[in-house]
RNA sequence: GCGGUGGUAGCUCAGCUGGUAGAGCAGGGGACUGUGGAUCCCCGGGUCGCGGGUUCGAGUCCCGUCCACCGCCCCA
Protein backbone atom coordinates (compact mmCIF):
# COMPACT_ATOMS: atom_id res chain seq x y z
CA UNK A 1 0.00 0.00 0.00
CA UNK A 2 1.41 3.76 -0.72
CA UNK A 3 1.88 5.94 2.16
CA UNK A 4 -1.15 6.74 3.81
CA UNK A 5 -2.00 10.33 4.22
CA UNK A 6 -3.47 11.98 7.64
CA UNK A 7 -5.01 15.19 8.50
CA UNK A 8 -2.72 17.38 9.63
CA UNK A 9 -2.51 18.15 13.45
CA UNK A 10 -5.01 20.09 15.22
CA UNK A 11 -7.40 19.42 11.49
CA UNK A 12 -10.04 17.10 11.71
CA UNK A 13 -12.96 15.66 9.96
CA UNK A 14 -16.35 15.78 11.04
CA UNK A 15 -18.51 13.03 10.06
CA UNK A 16 -21.56 11.19 11.16
CA UNK A 17 -23.08 12.25 14.69
CA UNK A 18 -20.49 14.82 14.73
CA UNK A 19 -21.20 16.57 11.51
CA UNK A 20 -25.46 15.92 12.01
CA UNK A 21 -24.29 18.15 15.26
CA UNK A 22 -22.64 20.78 13.58
CA UNK A 23 -25.18 21.09 11.35
CA UNK A 24 -27.24 21.67 14.00
CA UNK A 25 -25.99 23.99 15.94
CA UNK A 26 -25.36 26.25 13.16
CA UNK A 27 -28.72 26.15 11.33
CA UNK A 28 -30.08 27.01 14.92
CA UNK A 29 -28.26 29.65 15.37
CA UNK A 30 -29.12 31.32 12.07
CA UNK A 31 -32.59 30.93 12.14
CA UNK A 32 -32.45 33.15 15.57
CA UNK A 33 -29.81 35.34 14.15
CA UNK A 34 -32.51 35.87 10.99
CA UNK A 35 -35.39 36.51 13.65
CA UNK A 36 -33.10 39.37 15.24
CA UNK A 37 -32.85 41.17 11.47
CA UNK A 38 -29.12 40.09 11.21
CA UNK A 39 -27.95 39.79 7.54
CA UNK A 40 -25.10 37.16 6.63
CA UNK A 41 -21.41 38.32 5.05
CA UNK A 42 -19.72 36.01 3.64
CA UNK A 43 -16.10 37.01 4.67
CA UNK A 44 -12.81 35.87 3.00
CA UNK A 45 -10.36 33.45 4.71
CA UNK A 46 -7.85 35.15 4.59
CA UNK A 47 -6.90 38.80 5.42
CA UNK A 48 -3.45 40.97 5.44
CA UNK A 49 -1.52 40.08 8.90
CA UNK A 50 -1.91 43.67 9.67
CA UNK A 51 -5.44 43.65 10.01
CA UNK A 52 -5.53 41.38 12.97
CA UNK A 53 -2.29 42.50 14.65
CA UNK A 54 -4.19 46.31 14.53
CA UNK A 55 -7.23 44.81 16.26
CA UNK A 56 -6.54 42.03 18.42
CA UNK A 57 -3.50 43.65 19.54
CA UNK A 58 0.01 42.86 19.43
CA UNK A 59 0.78 41.30 22.46
CA UNK A 60 -1.87 38.97 22.55
CA UNK A 61 -1.00 35.29 21.95
CA UNK A 62 -3.51 35.25 19.38
CA UNK A 63 -1.27 37.53 17.65
CA UNK A 64 2.05 36.80 19.31
CA UNK A 65 2.01 33.10 18.58
CA UNK A 66 -0.80 31.51 17.51
CA UNK A 67 -1.64 32.99 13.89
CA UNK A 68 -1.02 30.74 10.80
CA UNK A 69 0.84 33.46 8.86
CA UNK A 70 2.37 32.80 5.76
CA UNK A 71 3.69 35.00 2.34
CA UNK A 72 1.50 34.66 -0.63
CA UNK A 73 3.18 34.64 -4.04
CA UNK A 74 3.04 38.38 -4.51
CA UNK A 75 5.39 38.61 -1.37
CA UNK A 76 2.21 39.71 0.72
CA UNK A 77 2.00 39.15 4.40
CA UNK A 78 -1.10 37.37 4.94
CA UNK A 79 -2.51 35.28 7.76
CA UNK A 80 -5.69 32.66 7.74
CA UNK A 81 -8.17 34.71 10.14
CA UNK A 82 -8.32 33.96 13.83
CA UNK A 83 -11.20 35.25 14.50
CA UNK A 84 -14.40 36.79 12.79
CA UNK A 85 -14.61 40.43 14.01
CA UNK A 86 -11.95 42.15 12.42
CA UNK A 87 -13.01 40.71 8.77
CA UNK A 88 -16.63 42.18 9.23
CA UNK A 89 -14.78 45.51 10.52
CA UNK A 90 -12.77 45.70 8.00
CA UNK A 91 -15.47 44.80 5.28
CA UNK A 92 -17.64 47.58 7.06
CA UNK A 93 -15.55 50.27 6.72
CA UNK A 94 -14.14 48.75 2.60
CA UNK A 95 -18.10 48.62 1.66
CA UNK A 96 -18.41 52.05 3.37
CA UNK A 97 -21.55 50.32 5.08
CA UNK A 98 -21.65 53.62 7.58
CA UNK A 99 -22.57 55.54 4.18
CA UNK A 100 -26.68 55.22 4.86
CA UNK A 101 -26.33 56.77 8.35
CA UNK A 102 -28.38 53.17 10.48
CA UNK A 103 -26.59 51.07 12.14
CA UNK A 104 -25.69 47.47 10.94
CA UNK A 105 -26.46 43.85 11.75
CA UNK A 106 -24.66 41.57 9.84
CA UNK A 107 -23.59 37.69 11.18
CA UNK A 108 -20.55 35.33 9.59
CA UNK A 109 -19.51 31.60 9.96
CA UNK A 110 -16.78 29.83 9.15
CA UNK A 111 -13.28 28.44 10.01
CA UNK A 112 -10.90 30.25 12.38
CA UNK A 113 -7.18 29.00 12.72
CA UNK A 114 -5.11 29.62 16.03
CA UNK A 115 -1.85 27.23 16.14
CA UNK A 116 -2.16 26.41 18.99
CA UNK A 117 -1.57 22.95 21.63
CA UNK A 118 -4.63 20.97 20.14
CA UNK A 119 -7.17 19.23 22.96
CA UNK A 120 -11.06 17.92 23.31
CA UNK A 121 -12.70 21.05 22.24
CA UNK A 122 -9.78 23.09 20.74
CA UNK A 123 -8.44 22.67 17.52
CA UNK A 124 -5.85 24.50 15.10
CA UNK A 125 -9.01 24.73 12.56
CA UNK A 126 -12.43 25.47 14.48
CA UNK A 127 -15.35 26.89 13.55
CA UNK A 128 -17.53 30.36 15.12
CA UNK A 129 -20.85 31.46 14.04
CA UNK A 130 -20.85 35.66 15.43
CA UNK A 131 -22.87 38.43 14.87
CA UNK A 132 -21.93 42.06 15.14
CA UNK A 133 -23.57 45.44 15.16
CA UNK A 134 -21.99 48.15 13.92
CA UNK A 135 -22.89 51.99 14.85
CA UNK A 136 -24.64 52.38 17.95
CA UNK A 137 -23.85 52.78 21.45
CA UNK A 138 -27.29 52.01 22.09
CA UNK A 139 -27.11 49.64 25.36
CA UNK A 140 -30.31 48.11 24.13
CA UNK A 141 -28.01 46.49 21.90
CA UNK A 142 -25.81 45.28 24.17
CA UNK A 143 -28.50 43.69 26.03
CA UNK A 144 -29.96 41.96 22.74
CA UNK A 145 -26.55 40.39 22.02
CA UNK A 146 -26.15 38.91 25.60
CA UNK A 147 -30.03 37.59 24.79
CA UNK A 148 -29.18 36.12 21.71
CA UNK A 149 -26.47 34.23 23.28
CA UNK A 150 -28.92 33.01 26.11
CA UNK A 151 -31.71 32.34 23.92
CA UNK A 152 -29.04 29.82 21.86
CA UNK A 153 -27.79 28.17 24.69
CA UNK A 154 -31.55 27.38 25.90
CA UNK A 155 -32.49 26.48 22.33
CA UNK A 156 -29.87 24.09 21.80
CA UNK A 157 -30.52 23.00 25.55
CA UNK A 158 -27.00 23.75 26.79
CA UNK A 159 -26.64 25.00 30.33
CA UNK A 160 -24.04 27.98 30.79
CA UNK A 161 -23.50 30.81 32.90
CA UNK A 162 -23.90 34.25 32.30
CA UNK A 163 -20.91 36.42 33.32
CA UNK A 164 -20.66 40.26 32.58
CA UNK A 165 -18.55 43.29 33.16
CA UNK A 166 -18.01 46.31 31.63
CA UNK A 167 -14.08 47.54 30.94
CA UNK A 168 -14.85 51.49 30.86
CA UNK A 169 -13.68 53.51 27.83
CA UNK A 170 -11.09 55.90 27.07
CA UNK A 171 -11.76 58.25 30.06
CA UNK A 172 -11.82 55.71 32.92
CA UNK A 173 -9.72 52.95 32.12
CA UNK A 174 -6.39 54.37 32.82
CA UNK A 175 -7.61 55.27 35.94
CA UNK A 176 -8.30 52.23 37.07
CA UNK A 177 -5.39 50.67 35.65
CA UNK A 178 -3.19 52.73 37.44
CA UNK A 179 -4.77 52.37 40.17
CA UNK A 180 -5.01 48.34 39.47
CA UNK A 181 -1.28 48.52 38.99
CA UNK A 182 -0.45 49.96 42.06
CA UNK A 183 -2.01 47.54 44.07
CA UNK A 184 -0.61 44.96 41.93
CA UNK A 185 2.98 46.04 41.93
CA UNK A 186 2.74 46.60 45.81
CA UNK A 187 2.30 42.64 46.20
CA UNK A 188 4.93 41.38 43.24
CA UNK A 189 6.29 38.69 44.73
CA UNK A 190 3.61 37.04 45.60
CA UNK A 191 2.44 36.60 42.16
CA UNK A 192 3.54 33.80 39.89
CA UNK A 193 5.95 33.89 37.22
CA UNK A 194 3.17 34.66 34.32
CA UNK A 195 1.45 37.65 36.02
CA UNK A 196 5.13 38.94 36.76
CA UNK A 197 5.34 39.08 33.34
CA UNK A 198 1.85 40.01 32.80
CA UNK A 199 2.32 43.14 34.86
CA UNK A 200 4.52 45.01 32.61
CA UNK A 201 2.58 44.24 29.25
CA UNK A 202 -1.45 43.50 30.11
CA UNK A 203 -2.13 43.74 33.89
CA UNK A 204 -5.47 43.17 33.46
CA UNK A 205 -5.19 39.86 32.62
CA UNK A 206 -3.83 38.61 36.29
CA UNK A 207 -7.21 39.49 37.22
CA UNK A 208 -7.94 36.18 35.62
CA UNK A 209 -5.14 33.96 36.58
CA UNK A 210 -5.84 30.85 37.66
CA UNK A 211 -3.12 30.32 40.12
CA UNK A 212 -4.28 29.95 43.79
CA UNK A 213 -2.38 32.78 44.81
CA UNK A 214 -2.95 35.20 42.17
CA UNK A 215 -6.28 34.64 42.77
CA UNK A 216 -6.14 35.46 46.48
CA UNK A 217 -4.70 38.58 45.57
CA UNK A 218 -6.77 39.68 42.89
CA UNK A 219 -9.70 39.00 44.92
CA UNK A 220 -8.58 42.16 46.79
CA UNK A 221 -7.94 44.10 43.76
CA UNK A 222 -9.33 47.16 43.15
CA UNK A 223 -12.23 46.86 40.55
CA UNK A 224 -12.89 48.41 37.33
CA UNK A 225 -16.95 48.60 38.09
CA UNK A 226 -15.75 51.18 40.85
CA UNK A 227 -13.60 53.43 38.89
CA UNK A 228 -16.33 53.41 35.53
CA UNK A 229 -17.18 57.09 34.78
CA UNK A 230 -20.42 58.40 34.37
CA UNK A 231 -20.88 57.27 30.93
CA UNK A 232 -19.76 54.11 31.54
CA UNK A 233 -21.46 53.19 34.57
CA UNK A 234 -25.14 54.63 32.85
CA UNK A 235 -24.05 52.43 29.82
CA UNK A 236 -23.68 49.68 32.34
CA UNK A 237 -26.72 50.06 34.57
CA UNK A 238 -28.92 50.26 31.42
CA UNK A 239 -27.63 47.09 30.18
CA UNK A 240 -28.18 45.22 33.72
CA UNK A 241 -32.03 46.89 34.25
CA UNK A 242 -32.93 45.49 30.32
CA UNK A 243 -31.21 42.16 30.96
CA UNK A 244 -33.32 42.00 34.38
CA UNK A 245 -36.62 43.21 32.13
CA UNK A 246 -35.62 40.13 29.71
CA UNK A 247 -35.67 37.54 32.93
CA UNK A 248 -32.19 36.64 31.97
CA UNK A 249 -29.73 35.17 34.83
CA UNK A 250 -26.08 36.57 35.11
CA UNK A 251 -23.40 36.74 37.11
CA UNK A 252 -21.10 39.85 37.25
CA UNK A 253 -17.78 39.59 37.74
CA UNK A 254 -15.32 42.39 37.85
CA UNK A 255 -12.60 39.98 36.96
CA UNK A 256 -13.81 38.82 33.29
CA UNK A 257 -11.55 40.21 31.13
CA UNK A 258 -11.12 39.08 27.62
CA UNK A 259 -8.21 38.28 25.56
CA UNK A 260 -8.44 40.68 22.76
CA UNK A 261 -7.56 44.49 23.36
CA UNK A 262 -10.31 46.18 21.20
CA UNK A 263 -13.11 45.31 23.97
CA UNK A 264 -14.45 48.75 26.00
CA UNK A 265 -17.71 48.97 28.20
CA UNK A 266 -19.85 45.65 28.02
CA UNK A 267 -17.96 42.19 28.05
CA UNK A 268 -19.44 38.86 28.51
CA UNK A 269 -18.97 34.93 28.28
CA UNK A 270 -21.15 32.16 28.64
CA UNK A 271 -19.15 29.43 30.10
CA UNK A 272 -20.33 25.61 30.20
CA UNK A 273 -19.33 23.63 33.56
CA UNK A 274 -19.75 20.55 31.95
CA UNK A 275 -17.05 21.67 29.48
CA UNK A 276 -15.05 24.03 31.69
CA UNK A 277 -14.62 26.22 28.79
CA UNK A 278 -16.88 29.11 27.36
CA UNK A 279 -18.69 28.60 24.37
CA UNK A 280 -19.95 32.06 23.67
CA UNK A 281 -18.47 35.15 24.22
CA UNK A 282 -18.18 38.85 23.19
CA UNK A 283 -18.72 42.54 24.21
CA UNK A 284 -18.27 45.73 22.61
CA UNK A 285 -15.44 48.01 20.88
CA UNK A 286 -16.29 51.18 20.44
CA UNK A 287 -12.91 52.18 19.26
CA UNK A 288 -11.95 49.45 16.49
CA UNK A 289 -13.68 50.99 13.48
CA UNK A 290 -11.68 53.70 13.84
CA UNK A 291 -8.48 52.03 14.23
CA UNK A 292 -9.05 50.35 11.33
CA UNK A 293 -9.45 53.32 9.54
CA UNK A 294 -13.39 53.80 9.67
CA UNK A 295 -15.36 57.47 10.81
CA UNK A 296 -15.69 56.57 14.44
CA UNK A 297 -18.55 54.27 14.95
CA UNK A 298 -19.60 52.22 18.74
CA UNK A 299 -19.81 48.76 17.68
CA UNK A 300 -20.41 44.96 19.24
CA UNK A 301 -20.27 41.28 19.13
CA UNK A 302 -20.27 38.12 20.22
CA UNK A 303 -19.03 35.20 18.92
CA UNK A 304 -19.73 30.92 19.42
CA UNK A 305 -17.73 28.42 19.03
CA UNK A 306 -19.49 26.27 17.13
CA UNK A 307 -17.55 22.48 17.87
CA UNK A 308 -17.82 23.61 21.41
CA UNK A 309 -21.57 24.09 21.35
CA UNK A 310 -21.67 20.47 19.24
CA UNK A 311 -19.89 18.83 22.00
CA UNK A 312 -22.91 19.80 24.27
CA UNK A 313 -25.24 19.22 22.40
CA UNK A 314 -27.03 15.62 23.53
CA UNK A 315 -30.51 15.76 21.35
CA UNK A 316 -30.21 15.67 17.70
CA UNK A 317 -34.35 17.03 16.39
CA UNK A 318 -35.67 13.55 14.81
CA UNK A 319 -35.07 12.73 11.29
CA UNK A 320 -37.12 11.66 8.26
CA UNK A 321 -38.29 7.92 8.21
CA UNK A 322 -35.50 5.91 6.19
CA UNK A 323 -37.31 3.76 4.13
CA UNK A 324 -34.86 0.88 2.17
CA UNK A 325 -35.83 -0.44 -1.07
CA UNK A 326 -34.97 -4.15 -2.04
CA UNK A 327 -34.84 -5.28 -5.45
CA UNK A 328 -35.18 -9.24 -5.64
CA UNK A 329 -34.98 -11.35 -8.27
CA UNK A 330 -33.43 -10.31 -11.85
CA UNK A 331 -32.97 -7.54 -14.11
CA UNK A 332 -37.05 -7.01 -14.48
CA UNK A 333 -36.98 -6.20 -10.71
CA UNK A 334 -34.16 -3.69 -10.11
CA UNK A 335 -35.76 -1.72 -13.21
CA UNK A 336 -38.70 -1.78 -10.91
CA UNK A 337 -37.39 -0.84 -8.14
CA UNK A 338 -35.25 2.05 -9.59
CA UNK A 339 -38.43 3.60 -10.35
CA UNK A 340 -40.40 2.82 -7.28
CA UNK A 341 -37.62 4.66 -5.32
CA UNK A 342 -37.60 7.91 -7.32
CA UNK A 343 -41.52 7.63 -7.05
CA UNK A 344 -41.27 7.75 -3.51
CA UNK A 345 -38.16 10.42 -3.46
CA UNK A 346 -40.47 12.89 -4.99
CA UNK A 347 -43.13 12.44 -2.52
CA UNK A 348 -40.68 13.72 0.37
CA UNK A 349 -39.55 10.34 1.55
CA UNK A 350 -36.24 9.94 2.33
CA UNK A 351 -35.03 6.16 0.26
CA UNK A 352 -32.24 3.85 0.05
CA UNK A 353 -31.98 1.25 -3.12
CA UNK A 354 -30.03 -1.37 -1.99
CA UNK A 355 -27.05 -2.55 -4.42
CA UNK A 356 -26.70 -5.59 -2.20
CA UNK A 357 -26.97 -8.45 -3.76
CA UNK A 358 -27.70 -12.16 -2.38
CA UNK A 359 -30.46 -13.86 0.18
CA UNK A 360 -33.48 -11.85 1.29
CA UNK A 361 -32.62 -12.51 4.93
CA UNK A 362 -28.44 -10.07 4.32
CA UNK A 363 -30.93 -7.69 2.85
CA UNK A 364 -32.68 -7.35 5.81
CA UNK A 365 -29.77 -7.77 7.66
CA UNK A 366 -28.52 -4.72 5.96
CA UNK A 367 -31.35 -2.65 6.38
CA UNK A 368 -31.07 -2.97 10.05
CA UNK A 369 -27.31 -2.04 9.49
CA UNK A 370 -28.05 1.07 7.74
CA UNK A 371 -30.78 2.01 10.73
CA UNK A 372 -33.97 1.63 7.73
CA UNK A 373 -37.47 2.19 9.76
CA UNK A 374 -39.23 0.64 6.85
CA UNK A 375 -38.49 -1.86 4.25
CA UNK A 376 -40.40 -2.41 0.45
CA UNK A 377 -39.61 -5.54 -1.27
CA UNK A 378 -39.49 -5.50 -4.83
CA UNK A 379 -39.39 -8.67 -6.36
CA UNK A 380 -41.73 -11.54 -8.72
CA UNK A 381 -44.61 -11.81 -6.78
CA UNK A 382 -44.94 -7.95 -6.43
CA UNK A 383 -44.25 -7.78 -10.43
CA UNK A 384 -47.58 -9.63 -10.66
CA UNK A 385 -49.50 -8.15 -8.02
CA UNK A 386 -49.00 -4.84 -8.03
CA UNK A 387 -48.89 -5.00 -4.34
CA UNK A 388 -45.63 -4.55 -2.27
CA UNK A 389 -44.77 -5.54 1.44
CA UNK A 390 -44.16 -2.41 3.43
CA UNK A 391 -42.57 -3.55 6.84
CA UNK A 392 -42.02 -1.48 10.00
CA UNK A 393 -38.82 -2.54 11.39
CA UNK A 394 -39.72 -1.38 14.44
CA UNK A 395 -43.16 -3.14 15.13
CA UNK A 396 -42.34 -6.29 12.55
CA UNK A 397 -45.48 -5.22 10.58
CA UNK A 398 -45.51 -5.93 7.15
CA UNK A 399 -48.58 -4.95 5.45
CA UNK A 400 -48.97 -5.67 1.35
CA UNK A 401 -49.85 -2.24 -0.16
CA UNK A 402 -50.03 -0.53 -3.37
CA UNK A 403 -47.43 2.55 -4.41
CA UNK A 404 -50.07 4.75 -3.91
CA UNK A 405 -50.94 3.43 -0.63
CA UNK A 406 -47.39 3.14 0.25
CA UNK A 407 -46.97 6.71 -0.30
CA UNK A 408 -49.68 7.68 1.61
CA UNK A 409 -48.61 6.23 4.55
CA UNK A 410 -45.00 7.18 4.58
CA UNK A 411 -45.49 10.80 3.44
CA UNK A 412 -46.54 12.40 6.71
CA UNK A 413 -44.77 10.74 9.15
C1' G B 1 5.26 26.93 23.88
C1' C B 2 5.72 23.79 28.91
C1' G B 3 4.44 19.26 31.94
C1' G B 4 1.95 14.28 32.21
C1' U B 5 -0.31 9.68 30.08
C1' G B 6 -0.85 6.70 26.02
C1' G B 7 -0.36 4.59 20.62
C1' U B 8 -0.82 -3.57 19.38
C1' A B 9 -6.80 -6.20 14.12
C1' G B 10 -12.31 -1.82 11.89
C1' C B 11 -13.43 -0.93 17.69
C1' U B 12 -12.12 -1.95 23.09
C1' C B 13 -7.98 -3.99 25.01
C1' A B 14 -4.40 -8.31 26.86
C1' G B 15 0.66 -9.48 25.92
C1' C B 16 4.65 -11.24 33.13
C1' U B 17 11.70 -10.22 34.18
C1' G B 18 13.27 -9.45 25.80
C1' G B 19 12.27 -15.55 22.58
C1' U B 20 9.30 -12.71 16.02
C1' A B 21 1.25 -11.60 18.41
C1' G B 22 -3.98 -12.96 21.15
C1' A B 23 -9.24 -12.22 23.12
C1' G B 24 -14.00 -10.00 22.93
C1' C B 25 -16.92 -7.20 19.77
C1' A B 26 -17.39 -5.79 14.61
C1' G B 27 -16.90 -7.81 9.38
C1' G B 28 -17.58 -11.99 5.50
C1' G B 29 -19.72 -16.96 4.59
C1' G B 30 -22.76 -21.09 6.13
C1' A B 31 -26.59 -23.86 9.24
C1' C B 32 -31.61 -21.10 7.11
C1' U B 33 -33.11 -20.92 -1.44
C1' G B 34 -38.97 -14.45 -0.04
C1' U B 35 -38.25 -11.67 5.69
C1' G B 36 -33.85 -8.78 10.27
C1' G B 37 -31.10 -7.74 15.69
C1' A B 38 -30.84 -14.64 18.87
C1' U B 39 -27.81 -19.30 18.63
C1' C B 40 -24.02 -22.51 16.56
C1' C B 41 -19.96 -23.51 12.99
C1' C B 42 -16.19 -21.68 9.66
C1' C B 43 -13.13 -17.62 7.63
C1' G B 44 -10.29 -13.34 6.67
C1' G B 45 -7.52 -9.78 8.51
C1' G B 46 -1.71 -6.73 11.91
C1' U B 47 4.76 -3.05 8.16
C1' C B 48 2.76 -3.90 17.15
C1' G B 49 2.46 4.84 15.20
C1' C B 50 7.25 6.00 12.51
C1' G B 51 12.83 6.15 12.54
C1' G B 52 17.22 4.79 14.82
C1' G B 53 20.03 2.18 18.79
C1' U B 54 21.24 -2.00 22.36
C1' U B 55 20.89 -7.43 21.57
C1' C B 56 22.01 -13.77 18.69
C1' G B 57 16.90 -11.99 18.99
C1' A B 58 12.74 -5.97 20.45
C1' G B 59 5.49 -5.20 20.77
C1' U B 60 8.58 -5.52 25.28
C1' C B 61 14.68 -1.92 26.88
C1' C B 62 17.06 3.14 25.27
C1' C B 63 16.94 7.71 22.18
C1' G B 64 14.44 10.62 18.75
C1' U B 65 10.03 11.84 16.20
C1' C B 66 4.77 12.01 14.94
C1' C B 67 -0.17 11.63 16.71
C1' A B 68 -4.14 11.54 20.47
C1' C B 69 -5.83 12.72 25.26
C1' C B 70 -5.26 15.47 30.14
C1' G B 71 -3.30 19.79 32.76
C1' C B 72 -0.87 24.78 32.14
C1' C B 73 -0.60 29.17 29.03
C1' C B 74 -4.42 31.09 26.19
C1' C B 75 -8.96 30.85 24.03
C1' A B 76 -14.57 29.77 20.81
Amino acid sequence: MAEKIKTVRGFRDLLGEEAKKYRFVVNTVRKILERYNFEEIILPTVEYTKLFTRSIGEATDIVEKEMFTFTDKGGRDVALRPEGTAGVVRAYIENKLYADGTYKKLYYEGSMFRHERPQKGRYREFHQIGAEILGTSNPLADAEVIKISEEILKTLKIPARIEINSLGCKKCRPAYREALLEYLSSHKEELCEDCQRRLERNPLRILDCKVEGCKLIASQAPKITDYLCEECKTHYESVKKYLNALGIKYTENPHLVRGLDYYSKTVFECVSEELGKTVIAGGRYDYLVEELGGPPTPALGFAAGIERLALLVKELPKEKPLVLVIPFGGENEKIHALKLAQTLRKNGIRVELSYREGKIRKQFEFANKIGAHFTVVVGENELKEGKYPLKNLLTREERKLTLEEIVETLKNL
